[in-house]
DNA sequence: TTAGGGTTAG
Protein backbone atom coordinates (compact mmCIF):
# COMPACT_ATOMS: atom_id res chain seq x y z
CA UNK A 1 0.00 0.00 0.00
CA UNK A 2 1.14 3.28 -0.86
CA UNK A 3 1.89 6.26 1.32
CA UNK A 4 -1.18 8.31 -0.24
CA UNK A 5 -3.67 5.41 0.17
CA UNK A 6 -2.49 4.95 3.70
CA UNK A 7 -2.90 8.54 4.86
CA UNK A 8 -6.46 8.25 2.98
CA UNK A 9 -7.49 5.67 5.20
CA UNK A 10 -5.96 6.88 8.57
CA UNK A 11 -7.92 10.58 8.03
CA UNK A 12 -11.17 8.65 6.78
CA UNK A 13 -11.07 6.35 9.69
CA UNK A 14 -10.49 9.03 12.01
CA UNK A 15 -13.89 9.47 13.56
CA UNK A 16 -15.95 6.14 12.77
CA UNK A 17 -12.72 4.03 14.27
CA UNK A 18 -13.59 5.66 17.63
CA UNK A 19 -17.56 5.44 17.63
CA UNK A 20 -17.21 1.55 16.73
CA UNK A 21 -14.19 0.57 19.10
CA UNK A 22 -16.57 2.24 21.97
CA UNK A 23 -19.72 0.07 20.36
CA UNK A 24 -19.26 -3.10 19.38
CA UNK A 25 -16.53 -5.31 17.85
CA UNK A 26 -15.63 -7.32 15.04
CA UNK A 27 -18.01 -10.12 16.31
CA UNK A 28 -20.76 -8.18 16.13
CA UNK A 29 -20.26 -6.94 13.03
CA UNK A 30 -23.99 -7.48 11.95
CA UNK A 31 -25.22 -4.68 14.01
CA UNK A 32 -22.31 -2.39 12.67
CA UNK A 33 -23.49 -2.76 9.08
CA UNK A 34 -27.17 -2.10 10.31
CA UNK A 35 -25.82 0.90 11.58
CA UNK A 36 -24.41 2.22 8.39
CA UNK A 37 -25.89 4.57 6.33
CA UNK A 38 -23.93 5.95 4.18
CA UNK A 39 -20.93 5.66 2.00
CA UNK A 40 -18.48 7.51 3.85
CA UNK A 41 -19.59 5.20 7.29
CA UNK A 42 -19.50 2.07 5.06
CA UNK A 43 -15.91 2.60 3.80
CA UNK A 44 -14.07 3.79 6.91
CA UNK A 45 -15.39 0.65 8.48
CA UNK A 46 -14.15 -1.11 5.43
CA UNK A 47 -10.99 0.76 6.04
CA UNK A 48 -10.85 -0.36 9.72
CA UNK A 49 -11.85 -3.96 9.06
CA UNK A 50 -8.99 -4.60 6.83
CA UNK A 51 -6.61 -3.51 9.21
CA UNK A 52 -8.00 -5.80 12.01
CA UNK A 53 -5.32 -8.88 12.27
CA UNK A 54 -6.94 -11.72 12.33
CA UNK A 55 -8.96 -10.33 8.96
CA UNK A 56 -12.50 -10.19 9.51
CA UNK A 57 -14.70 -12.90 7.66
CA UNK A 58 -15.45 -12.72 4.47
CA UNK A 59 -19.29 -13.13 5.74
CA UNK A 60 -18.77 -9.34 7.35
CA UNK A 61 -16.85 -7.96 4.57
CA UNK A 62 -19.44 -9.63 2.17
CA UNK A 63 -22.35 -7.85 4.20
CA UNK A 64 -20.91 -4.85 4.00
CA UNK A 65 -20.19 -5.22 0.41
CA UNK A 66 -23.68 -5.62 -0.02
CA UNK A 67 -24.81 -2.14 2.01
CA UNK A 68 -22.77 -0.46 -0.28
CA UNK A 69 -24.20 -2.06 -2.98
CA UNK A 70 -27.77 -1.53 -1.84
CA UNK A 71 -27.23 2.13 -1.84
CA UNK A 72 -26.16 2.32 -5.43
CA UNK A 73 -22.66 2.94 -5.25
CA UNK A 74 -21.63 0.02 -7.74
CA UNK A 75 -18.18 1.86 -8.59
CA UNK A 76 -17.32 1.79 -4.82
CA UNK A 77 -18.19 -1.77 -3.90
CA UNK A 78 -16.26 -3.03 -6.90
CA UNK A 79 -13.68 -1.21 -5.63
CA UNK A 80 -14.01 -2.28 -2.15
CA UNK A 81 -14.08 -6.15 -3.94
CA UNK A 82 -11.04 -5.07 -5.39
CA UNK A 83 -9.25 -4.60 -2.51
CA UNK A 84 -10.88 -7.43 -0.73
CA UNK A 85 -9.49 -9.56 -3.48
CA UNK A 86 -5.84 -7.84 -2.94
CA UNK A 87 -6.33 -8.26 0.94
CA UNK A 88 -6.46 -11.97 0.12
CA UNK A 89 -10.23 -12.74 1.61
CA UNK A 90 -11.11 -15.67 -0.23
CA UNK A 91 -14.13 -14.38 -2.14
CA UNK A 92 -16.88 -16.77 -2.75
CA UNK A 93 -20.40 -17.39 -4.75
CA UNK A 94 -21.82 -14.48 -2.41
CA UNK A 95 -19.17 -11.54 -2.93
CA UNK A 96 -18.64 -12.65 -6.42
CA UNK A 97 -22.79 -12.18 -7.03
CA UNK A 98 -22.69 -8.75 -6.10
CA UNK A 99 -19.38 -8.00 -7.89
CA UNK A 100 -21.17 -9.20 -10.85
CA UNK A 101 -23.86 -6.91 -10.42
CA UNK A 102 -22.03 -4.09 -9.87
CA UNK A 103 -20.51 -4.88 -12.90
CA UNK A 104 -23.49 -4.76 -15.13
CA UNK A 105 -25.15 -2.00 -13.04
CA UNK A 106 -22.05 0.33 -13.96
CA UNK A 107 -23.12 -0.60 -17.77
CA UNK A 108 -19.96 -2.95 -17.95
CA UNK A 109 -21.31 -6.43 -18.21
CA UNK A 110 -17.98 -7.55 -20.31
CA UNK A 111 -16.30 -7.57 -16.74
CA UNK A 112 -19.46 -9.27 -15.48
CA UNK A 113 -19.23 -12.25 -18.15
CA UNK A 114 -14.89 -12.30 -17.15
CA UNK A 115 -16.45 -12.56 -13.37
CA UNK A 116 -18.66 -15.66 -15.12
CA UNK A 117 -15.50 -17.30 -16.15
CA UNK A 118 -13.70 -16.64 -12.65
CA UNK A 119 -16.52 -18.73 -11.32
CA UNK A 120 -16.12 -21.17 -13.21
CA UNK A 121 -12.37 -21.23 -12.57
CA UNK A 122 -13.12 -21.01 -8.88
CA UNK A 123 -15.45 -24.38 -9.30
CA UNK A 124 -18.17 -21.64 -7.59
CA UNK A 125 -21.38 -22.70 -9.28
CA UNK A 126 -23.26 -19.51 -10.79
CA UNK A 127 -26.46 -19.01 -9.47
CA UNK A 128 -30.12 -17.78 -10.89
CA UNK A 129 -28.77 -14.24 -9.07
CA UNK A 130 -25.84 -13.64 -10.78
CA UNK A 131 -27.29 -15.01 -14.26
CA UNK A 132 -29.95 -12.77 -13.80
CA UNK A 133 -27.32 -9.93 -12.83
CA UNK A 134 -25.98 -10.29 -16.35
CA UNK A 135 -29.18 -10.65 -18.05
CA UNK A 136 -30.33 -7.40 -16.70
CA UNK A 137 -26.49 -5.74 -17.59
CA UNK A 138 -27.20 -7.36 -21.20
CA UNK A 139 -30.38 -5.16 -21.14
CA UNK A 140 -29.40 -1.79 -19.76
CA UNK A 141 -26.42 -1.79 -22.20
CA UNK A 142 -29.37 -2.77 -25.08
CA UNK A 143 -28.33 -5.71 -26.17
CA UNK A 144 -31.48 -7.49 -26.23
CA UNK A 145 -30.50 -10.29 -28.84
CA UNK A 146 -27.73 -11.35 -26.40
CA UNK A 147 -30.30 -11.43 -23.17
CA UNK A 148 -32.51 -13.48 -25.53
CA UNK A 149 -29.87 -15.97 -26.49
CA UNK A 150 -28.49 -15.98 -22.70
CA UNK A 151 -32.21 -16.42 -21.25
CA UNK A 152 -32.62 -19.34 -23.45
CA UNK A 153 -29.56 -21.06 -23.00
CA UNK A 154 -30.52 -20.54 -19.11
CA UNK A 155 -33.39 -22.82 -19.54
CA UNK A 156 -32.27 -25.31 -22.64
CA UNK A 157 -29.50 -26.60 -20.79
CA UNK A 158 -30.45 -26.52 -17.49
CA UNK A 159 -27.99 -23.97 -15.91
CA UNK A 160 -30.28 -22.67 -13.59
CA UNK A 161 -33.85 -22.46 -12.50
CA UNK A 162 -34.89 -18.72 -13.91
CA UNK A 163 -36.82 -16.69 -11.04
CA UNK A 164 -39.75 -14.60 -11.06
CA UNK A 165 -36.44 -11.69 -11.39
CA UNK A 166 -35.52 -13.08 -14.67
CA UNK A 167 -38.56 -13.42 -15.92
CA UNK A 168 -39.13 -10.19 -15.07
CA UNK A 169 -35.87 -8.67 -16.41
CA UNK A 170 -36.30 -10.92 -19.56
CA UNK A 171 -39.65 -9.26 -19.90
CA UNK A 172 -38.40 -5.68 -19.00
CA UNK A 173 -35.62 -5.97 -22.11
CA UNK A 174 -38.26 -7.02 -24.52
CA UNK A 175 -40.58 -4.46 -23.71
CA UNK A 176 -37.88 -1.87 -23.97
CA UNK A 177 -37.90 -2.65 -27.57
CA UNK A 178 -41.51 -3.07 -28.00
CA UNK A 179 -41.24 -6.98 -28.84
CA UNK A 180 -44.26 -6.91 -26.61
CA UNK A 181 -46.04 -10.03 -28.58
CA UNK A 182 -42.34 -12.24 -27.27
CA UNK A 183 -42.74 -10.54 -23.77
CA UNK A 184 -46.18 -11.33 -23.41
CA UNK A 185 -45.67 -14.92 -24.91
CA UNK A 186 -42.87 -15.11 -21.77
CA UNK A 187 -45.95 -14.47 -19.57
CA UNK A 188 -47.64 -17.20 -20.74
CA UNK A 189 -44.88 -19.24 -20.53
CA UNK A 190 -44.52 -18.30 -16.75
CA UNK A 191 -48.38 -19.01 -15.82
CA UNK A 192 -48.05 -22.67 -18.24
CA UNK A 193 -44.60 -23.49 -15.76
CA UNK A 194 -46.72 -22.32 -12.47
CA UNK A 195 -49.87 -24.85 -13.80
CA UNK A 196 -47.28 -27.85 -14.11
CA UNK A 197 -47.43 -30.82 -11.67
CA UNK A 198 -43.65 -30.77 -10.84
CA UNK A 199 -41.97 -27.86 -10.25
CA UNK A 200 -37.92 -27.88 -9.84
CA UNK A 201 -37.91 -24.88 -7.44
CA UNK A 202 -39.53 -24.97 -4.07
CA UNK A 203 -41.47 -21.69 -5.01
CA UNK A 204 -43.79 -21.79 -8.26
CA UNK A 205 -42.76 -18.66 -10.70
CA UNK A 206 -45.94 -16.48 -10.36
CA UNK A 207 -45.78 -13.46 -11.89
CA UNK A 208 -45.76 -10.58 -9.64
CA UNK A 209 -46.70 -6.60 -10.10
CA UNK A 210 -43.56 -5.74 -11.78
CA UNK A 211 -44.17 -8.40 -14.02
CA UNK A 212 -47.28 -6.46 -14.98
CA UNK A 213 -45.98 -3.26 -14.82
CA UNK A 214 -43.05 -3.98 -17.19
CA UNK A 215 -45.62 -5.57 -19.41
CA UNK A 216 -48.25 -2.33 -18.93
CA UNK A 217 -45.55 0.36 -19.61
CA UNK A 218 -44.38 -1.64 -22.77
CA UNK A 219 -47.76 -1.73 -24.22
CA UNK A 220 -48.37 1.93 -23.15
CA UNK A 221 -45.28 3.18 -24.62
CA UNK A 222 -46.08 1.51 -27.94
CA UNK A 223 -49.92 3.21 -28.22
CA UNK A 224 -51.06 -0.85 -28.09
CA UNK A 225 -54.03 0.64 -25.39
CA UNK A 226 -56.42 -2.30 -25.88
CA UNK A 227 -53.54 -4.99 -24.56
CA UNK A 228 -52.60 -2.44 -21.62
CA UNK A 229 -56.09 -2.35 -20.50
CA UNK A 230 -56.55 -6.32 -21.06
CA UNK A 231 -53.01 -6.94 -19.17
CA UNK A 232 -54.79 -4.32 -16.49
CA UNK A 233 -57.66 -6.71 -15.82
CA UNK A 234 -55.84 -9.41 -16.20
CA UNK A 235 -53.65 -8.36 -13.42
CA UNK A 236 -56.78 -7.74 -11.07
CA UNK A 237 -57.88 -10.81 -11.85
CA UNK A 238 -54.56 -12.50 -10.58
CA UNK A 239 -55.81 -10.71 -8.15
CA UNK A 240 -52.30 -8.36 -8.13
CA UNK A 241 -53.77 -5.13 -7.01
CA UNK A 242 -51.69 -2.39 -9.30
CA UNK A 243 -49.33 0.04 -7.49
CA UNK A 244 -48.42 3.76 -7.52
CA UNK A 245 -45.99 2.67 -10.52
CA UNK A 246 -48.69 1.04 -12.36
CA UNK A 247 -50.84 4.00 -12.37
CA UNK A 248 -47.86 6.06 -13.05
CA UNK A 249 -47.00 4.43 -15.95
CA UNK A 250 -50.76 4.73 -17.28
CA UNK A 251 -50.62 8.30 -16.17
CA UNK A 252 -47.20 9.05 -18.18
CA UNK A 253 -48.26 7.00 -21.36
CA UNK A 254 -51.67 9.56 -21.49
CA UNK A 255 -49.29 12.43 -21.29
CA UNK A 256 -47.02 11.78 -23.73
CA UNK A 257 -49.89 11.39 -26.05
CA UNK A 258 -51.26 15.01 -24.43
CA UNK A 259 -54.69 13.22 -23.29
CA UNK A 260 -53.81 15.20 -20.11
CA UNK A 261 -57.56 14.63 -19.10
CA UNK A 262 -57.55 10.34 -19.15
CA UNK A 263 -54.16 11.01 -17.01
CA UNK A 264 -56.32 13.15 -14.45
CA UNK A 265 -58.94 10.94 -14.65
CA UNK A 266 -56.47 7.87 -14.15
CA UNK A 267 -54.83 10.31 -11.13
CA UNK A 268 -58.45 10.16 -9.80
CA UNK A 269 -59.15 6.41 -10.16
CA UNK A 270 -55.65 5.90 -8.20
CA UNK A 271 -56.59 8.36 -5.35
CA UNK A 272 -60.22 6.25 -4.99
CA UNK A 273 -58.10 2.76 -4.48
CA UNK A 274 -55.86 4.06 -1.79
CA UNK A 275 -53.03 4.89 -3.34
CA UNK A 276 -51.24 8.25 -3.39
CA UNK A 277 -49.53 9.61 -6.48
CA UNK A 278 -46.08 10.94 -6.26
CA UNK A 279 -43.73 13.10 -7.36
CA UNK A 280 -42.77 11.22 -10.50
CA UNK A 281 -46.92 10.81 -10.93
CA UNK A 282 -47.25 14.53 -11.15
CA UNK A 283 -43.98 15.21 -12.64
CA UNK A 284 -45.55 13.66 -16.06
CA UNK A 285 -48.69 15.70 -15.49
CA UNK A 286 -46.61 18.62 -15.89
CA UNK A 287 -44.80 17.34 -19.16
CA UNK A 288 -48.58 16.39 -20.36
CA UNK A 289 -49.23 19.93 -19.93
CA UNK A 290 -45.96 21.12 -20.87
CA UNK A 291 -46.57 18.95 -24.25
CA UNK A 292 -50.00 21.38 -24.44
CA UNK A 293 -48.43 24.34 -24.42
CA UNK A 294 -50.75 25.10 -21.24
CA UNK A 295 -48.24 26.67 -18.87
CA UNK A 296 -50.55 28.16 -16.80
CA UNK A 297 -51.75 24.77 -16.02
CA UNK A 298 -48.40 23.12 -15.95
CA UNK A 299 -47.73 25.60 -13.20
CA UNK A 300 -51.11 24.90 -11.40
CA UNK A 301 -50.06 21.43 -10.97
CA UNK A 302 -46.58 22.20 -9.49
CA UNK A 303 -47.36 24.86 -7.58
CA UNK A 304 -49.95 22.01 -6.02
CA UNK A 305 -46.86 19.71 -5.17
CA UNK A 306 -46.11 21.47 -2.49
CA UNK A 307 -49.58 21.77 -0.98
CA UNK A 308 -49.89 17.97 -1.52
CA UNK A 309 -47.29 17.45 1.14
CA UNK A 310 -44.58 16.79 -1.88
CA UNK A 311 -41.05 18.39 -2.90
CA UNK A 312 -40.37 18.90 -6.26
CA UNK A 313 -37.44 17.68 -7.26
CA UNK A 314 -34.82 17.99 -10.29
CA UNK A 315 -36.64 16.11 -12.60
CA UNK A 316 -39.85 18.58 -11.36
CA UNK A 317 -38.02 22.15 -12.33
CA UNK A 318 -36.46 20.63 -15.26
CA UNK A 319 -39.71 19.59 -16.21
CA UNK A 320 -41.48 22.92 -16.24
CA UNK A 321 -38.43 24.84 -16.89
CA UNK A 322 -38.29 22.50 -20.36
CA UNK A 323 -41.94 23.40 -20.95
CA UNK A 324 -41.48 27.41 -20.88
CA UNK A 325 -38.40 26.79 -23.34
CA UNK A 326 -40.43 25.41 -25.79
CA UNK A 327 -42.85 28.02 -25.62
CA UNK A 328 -40.64 30.02 -25.94
CA UNK A 329 -40.78 31.89 -22.44
CA UNK A 330 -36.88 31.77 -22.00
CA UNK A 331 -37.22 34.42 -19.23
CA UNK A 332 -39.70 31.75 -17.05
CA UNK A 333 -37.36 29.29 -17.76
CA UNK A 334 -34.33 30.77 -16.22
CA UNK A 335 -36.54 31.91 -13.48
CA UNK A 336 -37.37 28.21 -12.48
CA UNK A 337 -33.19 27.51 -13.40
CA UNK A 338 -32.78 30.47 -10.47
CA UNK A 339 -35.24 29.00 -8.13
CA UNK A 340 -34.06 25.26 -8.27
CA UNK A 341 -30.72 26.34 -7.02
CA UNK A 342 -31.95 28.48 -4.39
CA UNK A 343 -34.07 25.79 -2.94
CA UNK A 344 -30.98 23.40 -2.60
CA UNK A 345 -30.90 21.88 -5.84
CA UNK A 346 -28.42 20.94 -8.72
CA UNK A 347 -29.25 21.20 -11.56
CA UNK A 348 -28.52 17.84 -13.62
CA UNK A 349 -27.04 17.34 -16.92
CA UNK A 350 -30.74 17.02 -18.40
CA UNK A 351 -31.51 20.38 -16.24
CA UNK A 352 -28.45 22.31 -18.35
CA UNK A 353 -29.24 20.58 -21.75
CA UNK A 354 -33.00 21.76 -21.48
CA UNK A 355 -31.51 24.96 -20.80
CA UNK A 356 -28.78 25.33 -23.43
CA UNK A 357 -31.53 24.41 -25.98
CA UNK A 358 -33.53 26.97 -24.48
CA UNK A 359 -31.27 30.08 -25.15
CA UNK A 360 -30.18 28.39 -29.09
CA UNK A 361 -34.19 28.36 -30.00
CA UNK A 362 -34.10 32.36 -28.67
CA UNK A 363 -30.53 33.60 -30.55
CA UNK A 364 -28.85 33.29 -27.24
CA UNK A 365 -25.96 31.85 -28.56
CA UNK A 366 -23.44 33.65 -26.04
CA UNK A 367 -25.51 32.67 -23.04
CA UNK A 368 -25.90 29.20 -24.29
CA UNK A 369 -21.94 28.75 -24.65
CA UNK A 370 -21.70 29.97 -21.31
CA UNK A 371 -23.68 27.67 -19.44
CA UNK A 372 -22.18 24.65 -21.31
CA UNK A 373 -18.95 26.29 -19.54
CA UNK A 374 -20.77 26.41 -16.49
CA UNK A 375 -21.86 23.10 -16.81
CA UNK A 376 -18.48 21.87 -16.96
CA UNK A 377 -17.54 24.13 -13.69
CA UNK A 378 -19.94 22.53 -12.11
CA UNK A 379 -18.75 19.01 -12.85
CA UNK A 380 -21.92 18.21 -14.65
CA UNK A 381 -20.55 16.19 -17.74
CA UNK A 382 -22.33 16.93 -21.19
CA UNK A 383 -23.57 14.39 -22.78
CA UNK A 384 -24.27 12.59 -26.00
CA UNK A 385 -27.73 14.37 -25.40
CA UNK A 386 -26.07 17.96 -24.90
CA UNK A 387 -23.89 17.29 -28.09
CA UNK A 388 -26.66 16.79 -29.94
CA UNK A 389 -28.21 20.07 -28.19
CA UNK A 390 -25.72 22.21 -29.22
CA UNK A 391 -24.89 20.88 -32.68
CA UNK A 392 -28.73 21.73 -33.70
CA UNK A 393 -28.70 24.88 -31.82
CA UNK A 394 -25.46 26.38 -33.73
CA UNK A 395 -27.14 25.22 -37.11
CA UNK A 396 -30.16 26.51 -36.94
CA UNK A 397 -28.36 29.88 -35.52
CA UNK A 398 -26.69 29.73 -38.93
CA UNK A 399 -23.29 28.63 -37.35
CA UNK A 400 -23.04 25.46 -39.21
CA UNK A 401 -19.05 26.70 -39.27
CA UNK A 402 -18.50 26.25 -35.67
CA UNK A 403 -20.85 23.09 -35.02
CA UNK A 404 -19.00 21.35 -37.97
CA UNK A 405 -15.43 22.47 -36.21
CA UNK A 406 -16.86 21.10 -32.95
CA UNK A 407 -17.66 17.64 -34.79
CA UNK A 408 -14.21 17.46 -36.42
CA UNK A 409 -12.81 18.32 -33.05
CA UNK A 410 -14.53 15.52 -31.54
CA UNK A 411 -13.07 13.34 -34.39
CA UNK A 412 -13.68 9.66 -34.50
CA UNK A 413 -15.21 9.28 -30.92
CA UNK A 414 -18.43 7.36 -29.37
CA UNK A 415 -19.79 10.98 -29.61
CA UNK A 416 -19.57 10.98 -33.16
CA UNK A 417 -20.85 7.47 -33.87
CA UNK A 418 -24.57 8.58 -33.40
CA UNK A 419 -26.50 8.90 -36.90
CA UNK A 420 -28.91 11.58 -34.85
CA UNK A 421 -25.15 13.37 -34.72
CA UNK A 422 -25.02 13.45 -39.05
CA UNK A 423 -28.71 13.65 -39.28
CA UNK A 424 -28.20 16.97 -37.40
CA UNK A 425 -25.33 18.07 -39.15
CA UNK A 426 -26.64 16.91 -42.96
CA UNK A 427 -29.76 18.92 -42.30
CA UNK A 428 -27.77 22.23 -40.52
CA UNK A 429 -25.79 22.13 -43.63
CA UNK A 430 -28.34 21.92 -46.56
CA UNK A 431 -30.39 24.60 -44.75
CA UNK A 432 -27.53 27.06 -44.96
CA UNK A 433 -26.80 26.30 -48.25
CA UNK A 434 -24.32 23.62 -48.22
CA UNK A 435 -25.28 21.03 -49.96
CA UNK A 436 -21.77 19.65 -50.72
CA UNK A 437 -21.00 19.33 -47.39
CA UNK A 438 -23.60 17.86 -47.04
CA UNK A 439 -23.29 15.17 -49.69
CA UNK A 440 -19.59 14.52 -47.83
CA UNK A 441 -21.15 14.17 -44.12
CA UNK A 442 -22.96 11.85 -45.89
CA UNK A 443 -20.83 9.67 -47.46
CA UNK A 444 -18.28 9.75 -44.39
CA UNK A 445 -21.24 7.99 -41.95
CA UNK A 446 -21.52 5.60 -44.70
CA UNK A 447 -17.64 4.88 -44.90
CA UNK A 448 -17.51 4.65 -41.20
CA UNK A 449 -20.15 1.84 -41.33
CA UNK A 450 -22.96 3.61 -39.79
CA UNK A 451 -26.76 2.91 -41.27
CA UNK A 452 -28.50 6.25 -42.34
CA UNK A 453 -31.88 6.07 -41.18
CA UNK A 454 -34.86 7.36 -42.71
CA UNK A 455 -34.44 10.78 -41.06
CA UNK A 456 -30.83 11.14 -42.74
CA UNK A 457 -32.58 9.86 -46.39
CA UNK A 458 -35.21 12.60 -45.64
CA UNK A 459 -32.46 15.91 -44.63
CA UNK A 460 -30.56 14.57 -47.48
CA UNK A 461 -33.20 14.49 -49.72
CA UNK A 462 -34.56 17.47 -48.35
CA UNK A 463 -31.27 19.54 -48.71
CA UNK A 464 -30.96 18.19 -52.26
CA UNK A 465 -34.46 19.43 -53.28
CA UNK A 466 -33.85 23.10 -51.89
CA UNK A 467 -30.49 23.41 -54.61
CA UNK A 468 -32.80 22.14 -56.99
CA UNK A 469 -30.93 19.03 -57.57
CA UNK A 470 -34.54 17.21 -58.32
CA UNK A 471 -32.27 14.03 -60.15
CA UNK A 472 -30.13 13.87 -56.91
CA UNK A 473 -33.05 13.69 -54.66
CA UNK A 474 -34.88 10.85 -56.63
CA UNK A 475 -31.68 8.60 -57.00
CA UNK A 476 -31.25 9.01 -53.00
CA UNK A 477 -35.50 8.09 -52.80
CA UNK A 478 -34.94 5.19 -55.10
CA UNK A 479 -32.02 3.98 -53.27
CA UNK A 480 -33.97 3.80 -49.60
CA UNK A 481 -35.88 1.02 -50.46
CA UNK A 482 -32.75 -0.91 -52.14
CA UNK A 483 -31.18 -0.29 -48.94
CA UNK A 484 -33.61 -1.27 -46.48
CA UNK A 485 -35.18 1.85 -45.25
CA UNK A 486 -38.19 2.55 -47.18
CA UNK A 487 -39.05 6.44 -46.92
CA UNK A 488 -42.09 7.07 -44.89
CA UNK A 489 -44.60 9.84 -45.34
CA UNK A 490 -42.25 12.58 -44.56
CA UNK A 491 -40.16 11.40 -47.28
CA UNK A 492 -42.94 12.14 -49.87
CA UNK A 493 -44.13 15.19 -48.44
CA UNK A 494 -40.28 16.59 -48.53
CA UNK A 495 -40.25 15.23 -52.20
CA UNK A 496 -43.39 16.80 -52.99
CA UNK A 497 -42.67 19.90 -52.04
CA UNK A 498 -38.97 19.82 -53.72
CA UNK A 499 -41.21 18.94 -56.69
CA UNK A 500 -43.77 21.66 -56.19
CA UNK A 501 -41.23 24.07 -55.57
CA UNK A 502 -38.94 23.58 -58.42
CA UNK A 503 -42.32 23.29 -60.98
CA UNK A 504 -40.86 19.85 -61.64
CA UNK A 505 -44.35 17.86 -61.86
CA UNK A 506 -43.20 14.59 -63.94
CA UNK A 507 -43.70 12.38 -60.73
CA UNK A 508 -45.99 14.20 -58.60
CA UNK A 509 -49.00 11.90 -59.60
CA UNK A 510 -46.94 9.04 -59.25
CA UNK A 511 -46.08 10.07 -55.97
CA UNK A 512 -49.46 11.12 -54.82
CA UNK A 513 -51.14 7.72 -55.82
CA UNK A 514 -47.87 5.78 -53.96
CA UNK A 515 -48.69 7.63 -50.96
CA UNK A 516 -52.69 6.71 -51.25
CA UNK A 517 -51.51 3.24 -51.13
CA UNK A 518 -49.62 3.27 -48.48
CA UNK A 519 -52.11 5.25 -46.37
CA UNK A 520 -49.90 7.74 -45.93
CA UNK A 521 -51.58 11.69 -45.88
CA UNK A 522 -50.59 15.04 -46.94
CA UNK A 523 -49.79 17.51 -43.94
CA UNK A 524 -51.14 21.43 -44.13
CA UNK A 525 -47.88 23.12 -45.25
CA UNK A 526 -47.52 20.69 -48.29
CA UNK A 527 -51.62 20.74 -48.59
CA UNK A 528 -51.34 24.77 -49.41
CA UNK A 529 -48.79 24.57 -51.34
CA UNK A 530 -50.37 22.14 -53.72
CA UNK A 531 -53.92 24.34 -53.41
CA UNK A 532 -51.57 27.46 -54.27
CA UNK A 533 -50.14 25.26 -57.33
CA UNK A 534 -54.00 24.31 -58.42
CA UNK A 535 -54.67 27.47 -57.63
CA UNK A 536 -52.82 29.00 -60.24
CA UNK A 537 -53.34 26.53 -63.04
CA UNK A 538 -50.06 25.01 -63.32
CA UNK A 539 -50.84 21.17 -61.75
CA UNK A 540 -53.51 19.31 -63.94
CA UNK A 541 -56.73 19.23 -62.45
CA UNK A 542 -57.54 15.65 -62.91
CA UNK A 543 -55.12 15.21 -60.43
CA UNK A 544 -57.87 16.08 -58.04
CA UNK A 545 -59.34 13.30 -57.20
CA UNK A 546 -56.51 11.65 -56.33
CA UNK A 547 -55.36 14.71 -54.28
CA UNK A 548 -58.80 14.81 -52.04
CA UNK A 549 -58.00 11.33 -51.04
CA UNK A 550 -55.17 12.81 -49.44
CA UNK A 551 -56.45 15.28 -47.27
CA UNK A 552 -56.78 13.84 -43.54
CA UNK A 553 -60.09 14.51 -42.17
CA UNK A 554 -59.22 16.96 -39.33
CA UNK A 555 -57.81 19.23 -42.05
CA UNK A 556 -61.17 19.34 -44.27
CA UNK A 557 -62.73 21.61 -42.56
CA UNK A 558 -60.07 24.23 -41.86
CA UNK A 559 -60.88 27.17 -42.93
CA UNK A 560 -57.67 28.53 -43.99
CA UNK A 561 -57.65 25.95 -47.06
CA UNK A 562 -61.24 25.56 -48.08
CA UNK A 563 -61.72 27.87 -50.66
CA UNK A 564 -59.68 26.32 -53.36
CA UNK A 565 -62.01 24.48 -55.74
C1' DT B 1 -35.95 -7.31 -10.93
C1' DT B 2 -40.53 -2.25 -12.08
C1' DA B 3 -41.99 4.04 -13.15
C1' DG B 4 -40.48 10.36 -14.31
C1' DG B 5 -37.14 15.20 -17.28
C1' DG B 6 -33.10 17.07 -22.20
C1' DT B 7 -31.00 15.67 -29.11
C1' DT B 8 -32.25 14.91 -35.29
C1' DA B 9 -36.32 15.03 -40.85
C1' DG B 10 -41.90 17.41 -42.57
Amino acid sequence: MNLANSLLIKFRGNFITKSFLLHSNFSTNRSMVDKITNLNDALNLFDEMSHTRPLPSIVQFTQLLHLVTKMKHFSSSLHLFNQMCSLGVPVDKYSISIAIKCCCQLYRTKDGFALLGCCFRRAIPPNVYIFSALLDGLVLEDRILEAEILFKKLIKQNLCEPSVVTYNTMIKGLCKFGYNVTAVALLRLMEQKNCQPKMVSDKGILPNVITYNSLICGLCKFGRWDEASKMLKQMEDDNISPNVKTFTALVDAFCKEGKVKEAEAVINIMIERGKVPNIVTYNSLIDGYCLRGEMIKAREIFDSITLRGLVPDVVTYSSLLNGYCKNLNIEKAEEMFHEMTVKGLKPDVVTYSTMIQGFFQVGRCVAARRLVDEMHAQGQIPDQCTYGIVLDGLCNNHLVEDALSLFYLVGNSKLNSDIAVYNILIDGAGKNGKVEVARILFQGLIDKGLQPDVRTYNVMISGFCREGQLGEAKLLFLKMEESGCPPNDVTYRVLLQGYLKNRHYDDVEMLLQEMDDRGYSLDASTLSLFIDHIAAGLLDRSMLKLFGKLVPKELLNDPSLCDWE
